[in-house]
DNA sequence: CAGGAATGTG
């Protein structure tokens, strides 16, 4: 691995020496100040100017302390960011005055040393200087930095005393320290009672309503500027555009375009940045590919703004261009955010090996540790399929936040590691490792699916309690994936009921409804709503299609299955994916013909997968080939060699084939593999609390009741002399193989515990993390018949519904 | 005898 990402690769030169990023942003520095400078004394821009001012050099060894040559050179170290130094020479001034204070307090809280700079201060009081008007912006500056709003106040308090709650500057800091710790009622009262406003007091709440997610605020704010009779400037052009983006009001971001131009500001390289970001983001990519074609002089950030468009536009392969582009045209050399920017295209087109170059380029160029950036390619790992680096990374970070615990939630969901995603949810919530974090709609559409393939229904109604407490229901995408739980967790009923509730049903909405209706076997009401839906105007995409085909093979609908698949890219111009060609082998399977189903694998236009291999397996299986399943298998095996199910399923057909020499052969190749079977193991609930089973059940404390109540069962469908009939050939070494008879299987233990357990009258819902055998399948609706009781099976593929002596599966799963 | 607040890409 290592040496794979320390490969040079050609996406990213880093040869010339005259492309480094410092060169570039003091490119970019002095750009501003050589085209006019009293306009730019007017509208800030203070920091990059404050660097180039006066250098003179200082020497440490300053004769006459007290001299105004001493607070300049303690100028110049801060003004430098040599805070370290300045805090030397500091400690050697005899006389101290506010002043120099100040100098020291600024420096500080311009640094990003907030903490130190409210030390600073307290120091200074505590010597007897009082703090000025000129002090007081500075450490509210560092209260705001530290995100400690009680500080921020305890000085807001200290102004009424001082009478400097009226300064236009003070209030001014206020303004931004409170809307960065997201006090926005506090930041509006010191704006409305104001006696003086300027520019910046306009700006800091524009961009403050910006920053606190408040978009519209900000926007109604620019506009009531105006109404005031205040002329806007490159800040406030900045910050409503940036509002623009995120509220995507292309409108509004197009008048503030017209406005940019009239008041003569689309030279100015971050407002072109900024109509850049608003335009990619509304989704108008190519009025974003004008602006940025007309800027004379482009900066990294300006490249980015660029690539990002593209990337959230899904022109993944543009951002690859721009990025060689931005570094042959311009010299530039990629920043961390160039990579973030370009880490979902990685994933996007599935192109691990750039993202991993561009993992490499980001360890070359030392940007790491760096929280996003790690992030970004926890995600693409995840996406990529490559978990083991998308672990490592995120269990070396060291620092994170919600939306790293997130990525990695998802990177597990999304490579069917359900248990540890739940797993790491639950770390989530214990913060024994971490500050405490709010899990947010992202989590939870990350987590849902694990909780669909694993929890009980009890499981899924906690978590839907618990994301309805945080108000996160009215989320179209949660809504869905909750639906989709509801389905997964064997109730149907309250599937539909949310279903129906879901006020902005979206195209997912749909897809899970149709395959929530697939996966309890009722095609007729699948095909039903895919109807209703076009009706309602919904254009179906590739996923309703692996809904509508699911159901159609799980129901075993030959005719309209071939009718959809074929009309999929004739009617709605979408061609069939790996999945939908999955779906048809099943089909193609259940008919029983093996041989056009391999034909069909071998004809289609897409390198088969494991997944595809596995439905010829599954039907080989059914049908009783060998041959065809061996096949199969040896094409799952070339592909993952660790695919447990694959040898269990073989196994199985050899055992059944009594070829018990193929049986070890296949045991000793799993061996060699380290693999186990997976421990069958089947759940009911019963006063929401979950009762597992395993084959051959020993533990539980009504075991002998279950065990009575299954062997009743088992002689009325006249099953008790089976026991014998099966094991009485096997050879000795394979004895052990007799008490793994599916007469003790989890499955009827866990039916006859619920059948004692739950009410007459409900069915009783059994959950199973194996497809149910064909032994237990036919118990089971013999089961049904004599108790006259539903009994709901639940396997990873397929509810079956037992009935009166029959399985909606149709016997065919 | 100086000094202060707000901005673009993740």
């Amino acid at each position: 691995m290592a040496t794979t990402l320390l490969v040079q690769n050609s996406f990213f030169n880093n040869n010339n020496s005259n492309n480094t990023p410092e060169n570039a942003s003091q490119k970019h520095i002095n750009t501003p100040k050589t085209r006019n400078p009293r306009v730019e004394i007017s509208s800030g821009s203070s920091n990059y100017t404050r660097l180039r001012t006066k250098q003179s050099k200082s020497s440490k060894t300053v004769i006459e302390p007290g001299t105004l040559t001493l607070t300049r050179d303690l100028q110049s170290l801060v003004d430098s960011g040599s805070m370290d130094d300045a805090h030397h020479l500091f400690d050697k001034i005899n006389c101290l005055d506010i002043y120099i204070w100040n100098v020291m307090i600024r420096g500080f809280a311009s640094n990003g040393l907030f903490r130190e700079a409210v030390d600073f201060y307290r120091r200074m009081e505590s010597e007897g200087f009082k703090a000025d008007n000129f002090t007081y912006p500075f450490v509210i500056k560092a209260c705001g930095g530290l995100l400690w709003s009680i500080g921020g106040e305890m000085v807001h308090a200290k102004l009424f005393k001082c009478g400097l709650d009226w300064d236009v500057y003070v209030c001014n800091s206020l303004i931004v320290m409170y809307m960065k710790v997201g006090c926005v009622e506090c930041a509006e009262r010191v704006f409305d009672e104001m006696p003086v406003r300027d520019l910046v007091s306009w700006n800091s709440m524009i961009n403050g309503y910006h920053i606190v997610g408040d978009g519209v605020s900000s926007l109604m704010c620019f506009k009531e500027m105006q109404k005031h009779g205040m002329r806007h400037d490159r800040f406030s052009v900045i910050s409503s555009l940036g509002a623009s983006s995120s509220e995507r009001f292309l409108k509004s971001g197009k008048e503030i375009h017209c406005q940019v131009i009239k008041n003569s500001l689309e030279m100015d390289v971050m407002v072109q940045t900024s109509l850049i970001d608003m335009y990619s983001k509304c989704g108008i990519v190519d009025y974003a590919e004008r602006v940025f074609s007309r800027i004379f002089s482009r900066n990294v950030v300006t490249w980015n703004a660029m690539i990002g468009g593209y990337v959230l536009n899904a022109h993944f392969s543009e951002s690859f261009t721009f990025l060689k582009k931005m570094q042959e045209d311009d010299k530039l050399s990629p920043d961390a955010i160039t990579m973030i920017n370009l880490l979902p295209s990685c994933a996007q087109l599935g192109a691990l090996l750039e993202g991993k170059s561009t993992h490499g380029y980001g360890i070359r160029k030392g940007f790491l540790p760096h929280l996003v950036f790690e992030t970004s390619l926890v995600d693409m790992y995840g996406r990529c399929g490559e978990l083991k680096m998308a672990e490592c990374i995120f269990e070396s970070m060291t620092e994170k936040n919600l939306v790293s615990w997130n990525a990695m939630i998802a990177a597990y969901t999304q490579n069917g590691r359900n248990k540890k995603a739940l797993k790491l949810f639950q770390d989530l919530w214990s913060n024994k490792f971490h500050e405490p974090l709010t899990p947010d709609a992202i989590t939870f559409a990350s987590i849902l699916p694990a909780y669909a393939e694993m929890a009980t229904l009890g499981e899924g109604r906690q978590i839907h309690a618990l994301i309805t407490k945080l108000g996160l229901v009215l989320n179209t995408c949660i809504s869905n994936s909750i639906v989709y739980m509801y389905a997964k967790c064997g109730d149907l009923h309250i599937a539909r009921k949310l279903f129906h509730g879901i006020l902005c049903k979206d195209v997912i909405s749909w897809n899970v409804i149709i395959m929530a209706y697939a996966i309890h076997g009722l095609a007729k009401r699948s095909i039903q709503l895919f109807n209703e839906m076009r009706e309602k105007g919904i254009n179906p995409n590739g996923s309703t299609f692996v809904s509508l085909l699911s159901s159609c093979s799980i129901c075993g609908m030959m005719d309209e299955g071939w009718d959809y698949f074929n009309s999929m890219r004739r009617d709605y111009g979408i061609e069939p994916g790996i999945e939908h060609y999955g779906c048809m082998i099943d089909l193609l399977g259940r008919s029983g013909n093996l041989d056009q189903a391999k034909h069909f694998i071998e004809e289609m236009p897409l390198v088969p997968t494991a997944k595809i291999w596995g439905s010829l397996l599954t039907a080989s299986r059914k049908n009783n080939d060998i041959v065809s399943a061996e096949f199969a298998a040896r094409h799952i095996l070339s592909l993952e060699h660790d695919n447990t199910g694959c040898y269990v399923l073989l196994s199985n057909m050899y055992a059944e084939a009594g070829r018990w020499e193929d049986v070890e052969r296949i045991q000793g190749l799993m061996e060699k593999e380290g693999l186990e079977k997976t421990v069958s193991c089947s759940v009911v609930e019963n006063n929401s609390e979950a009762h597992r089973f395993i084959n051959q059940e020993s533990s539980h404390n009504k075991l002998h009741m279950i065990y009575n109540v299954l062997d009743i069962l088992l002689r009325k469908i006249g099953e008790d002399v089976y026991v014998h009939t099966v094991t009485k050939f096997r050879p000795p070494n394979l004895l052990r193989k007799r008490a793994k008879s599916p007469v003790n299987h989890s499955v009827r233990l866990a039916i006859s515990f619920g059948l004692i357990s739950t009410t007459v009258g409900n069915p009783v819902l059994v959950r199973n993390n194996t497809r149910i055998c064909e032994d237990c399948h036919n118990a089971a609706k013999k089961i049904s018949e004599i108790t006259k009781r539903e009994l709901i099976v639940g396997d990873p593929k397929v509810f079956h519904h037992f009935r009166d002596g029959y399985c909606s599966c149709g016997d065919y799963w």
